[in-house]
DNA sequence: ACACTATCTCAACGCCCGATGAATTACCAG
DNA sequence: CTGGTAATTCATCGGGCGTTGAGATAGTGT
């Protein structure tokens, strides 16, 4: 979790030539491409994930990630184009199925609500990962392709798994229902830590969320939801 | 709810007289203090809670909103100082005790969880008070002052009144999870037409509500929660 | 009717933001 | 070594923002 205010360059082996005749302007930074290899794009993606979900998107500036990231901000448009396409980078959540929690999910055996509970845990402590979230679910309201990108996290990560597993009656009803409760613990936990959740560990949260879950996928609706 | 872009000035009686020699200048609106009773304040506030709880804090600009309120910009730091002035204003939730939904709760009798859900829902379909309540819990993960008003709101209007009536254990716990349950379903009851629950009456969501929230304040907790 | 105060518009200032284009340096394939 | 391409900084532009102060008009108490 980098939380320096240092720009944190790579490198920076000998300065090659001090033959920058600049006048008497006070030197900001080296000119031109950096020695070493290009971590550039990552660094960026990294601070605006965190930024995005710290302060929204609309209060966050590329100036202030740039400088976070210890870049120009002219670099941002070089690789995603605009404030916009560098959002729609950050709300990317960075998942693959062979992402540990997944699998863990998939091998593991026993109860699934209670599998999928820790799944949902252990994503939220992943870096980069409750970023993405947190941006994506605080911004939904606004924001149609972060509203996107949330039905896309729900379908493929949380519901695809559990109903192939489970086999409830309507199942997007349900599902809707669950994943509201479990975003809405995970945010108090992760934006107010005077929030008894937040002084919780995994498996506390784990132990108090799963019967809940349980409850809204599997006890019977009201008979007007025929 | 005032969905019009249009002014929609009070009245205009007759032009007094048109001795404005503004030179080659469009005449924008009459200058000075307008005729008949004083209704702007309240017109910001409407429209400042309409703007806020949609676009959010951040994207939404005095001059827009002194737009849909029919009124110059410079209006809003005349009656509420600032933007952040009249943000806090916007975000005061327009209740009293003898609001309907809220006597209603008390007076009437029965199951309290079912009671309260009912109230709920009745609120969030209060002009005024949705917005404020959207702003609010959209704005709580990056804002202090919004944290603090939704704070209020839950152990003044919802925990208090619940909690006494219904005497469980570990009350801040269960009712941390129960609120964040119902602000869910309310935000996408609001910000997402296309979900199943916008579709759904009051009384359809206060019975699916119902069960899941009487589960989380009544179910005995795991152990480690002694 | 007269002074005082509250309401309202207008014009403008300074600031910060996102975006652009040119110049500079490093990497890399031949 | 050489030419092309990618990475990086810098300076700058135009625009929208929140805020301010001055001036005009309407209400109000005496």
């Amino acid at each position: 979790m980098p939380q320096t205010d240092v720009p944190a360059r790579p490198n920076g082996p000998g300065a090659p030539d001090a033959s920058n005749a600049a006048g008497a302007s006070g030197a900001h930074g080296a000119l031109g491409r950096r020695p070493g290899p290009t971590t550039t794009a990552q660094a960026i993606l990294t601070h605006a994930r965190e930024q995005f979900s710290r302060r929204g998107y609309a209060n966050t500036s590329l100036r202030s990630i740039a400088e976070a990231a210890g870049v120009d901000p002219a670099l941002i448009a070089h690789f995603f184009g605009s404030k916009r396409g560098l959002f729609e980078a950050a709300i990317e959540v960075p998942l693959s199925p062979d992402t540990p929690a997944l699998a863990e999910f998939r091998s593991s055996q026993g109860d699934p609500v209670e599998r999928l509970a820790v799944m949902y845990v252990k994503l939220w402590d992943t870096p980069g990962v409750a970023q993405a979230l947190s941006t994506i679910v605080l911004e939904a309201a606004h924001d149609t392709a972060a509203a996107k990108a949330m039905a896309r996290f729900m379908y493929t990560w949380v519901g695809q798994p559990l109903v192939d597993e489970l086999g409830t009656d309507h199942p997007e009803l349900r599902l809707r229902m669950m994943v509201g409760f479990m975003a809405a613990i995970a945010l108090q936990r992760r934006f107010d830590p005077e929030s008894m959740f937040a002084s919780l560990t995994q498996e506390q949260v784990v132990a108090l969320m799963t019967p809940t879950m349980r409850f809204m996928m599997t006890s019977p609706l009201p008979q007007e939801f025929a």
